[in-house]
DNA sequence: CCAACGATAAACACCA
DNA sequence: CTGGTGTTTATCGTTG
């Protein structure tokens, strides 16, 4: 707790001494910049265009991705995919070429945008609907016609996502069906339910649309679930009784009916209605039959601010639910992939990859998948950490470049898990692991025996689990000295035979602050961009915070040998969270076993948080993650739950 | 824009 | 002197 300022202090000093500046070579490499990917492309599709290709895109999506995985699941490669900040799976990446995938408009386009492109789109609708002529002289009366017209409009729309949510549906169901999907039959969907847990529909629901009780925001929130959920059976028991027409009955006497409706309301089922009740979003509204629910429709959920808010909302669910699917459906490519073909040869991914990574290229295999790295059909770019694609510098510069990102280290990556699946991989892919030179130190010394290595031996597990660090000699080592040196949590130890490096885990601990604090966008991203894989190990921590029962349920990230409760989180940070269930089994003690700390001779700054270590492995098996300083993966999940015992 | 971090490079010290 | 090991400083890029 005292020290760690050391570096800090030095920063702060901008004197520039030397001016060193040898560092030209740098070719400006990795300029190439896709962080403001989502910046620009404001002014240049129009707004219905926009919505237009939002619409398509949605049953697009669908459709596509059903095609894909009736066409034996052979996508094709795309790197494309590198357009989006985020990694958009392939299912999207196969239209994301000329269309601007949901995700990217919402990166594009502000909420405020939005919400005036729905408007404008509307008005727009109107206008198509009704000469421009008329519409100057709208009466009141027309007016609320208009308006009619309009919610049934968005009706249709309504309707579009709803079967976007239907198929999606089905097709996990499908999935699952066959077999073909490992996780419980409810995995998935309890965590596309979760992935927008009530809360944060909740939230959704009132920054959009106004929502004046927070029982209604609920009431809504549940709506939405609800339409994910029971959408089916709304359409599937639709009820043919109560459907007899009502058009007439339309409150401004207007018997005009929009084409759309009458034909949806004929056959007797209107997605929004079911089993006597509004379907609407948080609406719920009962309505005997279809005419009492037309008129609530056209009363209730006519255009307005609100219904234009909720149905962006609706749209933001889909585009995430879309987002979701594409991601399992990646998942389930990798899976039976794994399955039809024998796991051993990551040469499909060397090929690509062969040629050096350059300096911030990082090549993912397919770690997350949690099989091997085989995925023949394309080096994943999609489930990808968001990082991993980014500033394709294809400049030749030097081998080494930032090991990856912080993103992918600090709440992605369950790099334990990752390193473990893809040993195989990166031991024979000249690719640039995704850990920084601190986690697999950190791995490499957990990993011994003794939990303590020799300057050299660390080199020599670098080149032996890695091909990338066989080539690419000098500046890795210095690297590896300097962040030995540099960091706290490497304490070197004096031995008989020479001096050995040691982990201070508790150091290692508490020089990894903020990660996955819930914030907001975080979980926005977790939910709706990031690699799906490889997030579920926080990712469900962080659900864990409404429900903790998730976490038990779907291994979807394997726990390794997951003893404890506890132990299931562990494992979504860093190389060593295996290591020490692994190393440590009995005793669990991660970082130090007492003969470790023979004689810490040259400590970097304290070893006065030594003495404490000795408990908390302990801790660890017992369930008492907190107290202490947690292991990095505890910690992740201490962050996101903030007490829960698990209990 | 700033701070925190991680990567990289390099200077320098120590020692066998 | 050399090479390995460690430490320290500086700079740059990324991220939040």
């Amino acid at each position: 707790m005292m020290v760690e300022s050391a570096s800090e202090t030095i920063r702060t000093t901008p004197s520039n001494q030397n001016g060193v500046s040898s560092l030209s070579s740098q070719s400006d490499g990795g300029g190439g910049r896709e962080g403001g990917s989502n910046g620009d492309t404001n002014g240049e599709i129009s707004p219905v265009d926009l919505l237009h290709l939002q619409q398509q895109q949605a049953l697009q999506a669908a459709r596509q991705f059903l095609l894909q995985q009736a066409s034996g699941l052979n996508s094709p490669g795309s790197n494309e995919v590198k357009q989006s900040p985020v990694q958009v799976p392939v299912s999207m990446a196969m239209m994301s070429p000329q269309m601007i995938t949901p995700q990217q408009m919402q990166q594009i386009l502000s909420p405020p945008q939005l919400q005036a492109l729905l408007q404008q789109q509307q008005a727009l609708m109107l206008q198509q609907v009704r000469p421009p002529s008329f519409l100057t002289t709208l009466s009141s009366a027309f007016l609320s016609c208009g308006l009619q017209q309009l919610g049934s409009k968005q009706l249709a729309f309504q309707q579009q996502l709803i079967q976007m949510q239907q198929l999606q549906q089905q097709h996990i169901l499908n999935l699952q069906r066959q077999g073909l999907v490992p996780l419980q039959p409810t995995a998935a969907m309890q965590t596309l339910q979760q992935a927008m847990c009530p809360s944060d529909l909740q939230q959704l629901w009132k920054d959009v649309s106004g929502v004046p009780s927070s029982e209604e925001a609920l009431k809504q929130a549940e709506g939405l679930d609800l339409s994910t959920n029971s959408s089916n059976s709304t359409s599937a028991f639709p009820k043919a009784a109560s459907a007899h027409l009502p058009l007439h009955s339309l409150p401004n006497g207007q018997s005009h009916t929009p084409k759309r409706d009458s034909h949806e309301e004929h056959t007797g089922s209107h997605p929004l209605y079911g089993h006597g009740e509004c379907k609407w979003p948080g609406c719920e509204a009962l309505c005997e039959d279809m005419g009492q629910f037309i008129k609530h429709l056209n009363n209730e959920h006519a255009l307005d601010d609100r219904s234009t808010a909720q149905c962006r909302v609706q749209m933001q669910v889909v585009q995430q639910l879309e987002i979701q699917l594409a991601k399992e459906s990646e998942r389930l490519q990798a899976m039976m992939t794994h399955l039809h073909m024998r796991p051993s040869e990551p040469k499909p991914f060397n090929q690509p990859v062969s040629t050096h990574p350059k300096p911030t290229q990082r090549v993912f295999p397919t770690p997350h998948f949690g099989c091997h790295p085989i995925t023949p059909l394309r080096q994943g770019p999609s489930v990808i950490s968001s990082s991993s694609l980014h500033t394709h510098s294809h400049s030749h510069t030097h081998a080494v470049g930032p090991i990856r990102r912080r993103n992918s280290d600090k709440y992605c990556t369950p790099i334990a898990s990752e390193l473990a699946q893809n040993c195989e991989f990166y031991k024979n892919a000249d690719v640039r692991p995704p850990f920084t030179y601190a986690s697999l130190i950190r791995h490499a010394i957990l990993e011994s025996p003794d939990r303590q290595l020799t300057l050299n031996e660390i080199y020599n597990w670098f080149t032996r689990k890695f091909a990338y660090f066989r080539r690419n000699t000098a500046t890795w080592k210095n690297a590896v000295r300097h962040n030995l040196s540099l960091h706290k949590c490497f304490v070197r130890v004096e031995n008989v035979k020479g001096a050995v490096w040691t982990v201070d885990e508790v150091e290692y601990q508490k020089r990894r602050p903020p990660k996955m604090t819930g914030s907001p966008t975080l979980v926005k991203n977790m939910i709706s961009g990031l690699g799906f894989g490889s997030l579920n190990a926080s990712y469900q921590a962080a659900l864990a915070e409404s429900s903790l029962s998730l976490l038990n349920s779907p291994p979807l990230v394997t726990p390794q040998s997951a003893p404890s409760l506890n132990m299931l989180h562990v494992g979504h940070d860093d190389v060593s969270s295996t290591v020490e269930q692994v190393n440590s089994n009995g005793s669990c003690s991660p970082t130090l076993s007492p003969q470790q700390y023979s004689h810490p001779v040259h400590v970097k700054e304290e070893p006065t948080e030594v003495v404490e270590e000795d408990s908390r492995p302990v801790s660890l098996l017992a369930g008492v993650t907190h107290s202490l300083p947690l292991p990095s993966d505890e910690r992740d999940l201490e962050e996101d739950l903030p007490t829960e015992e698990l209990e």
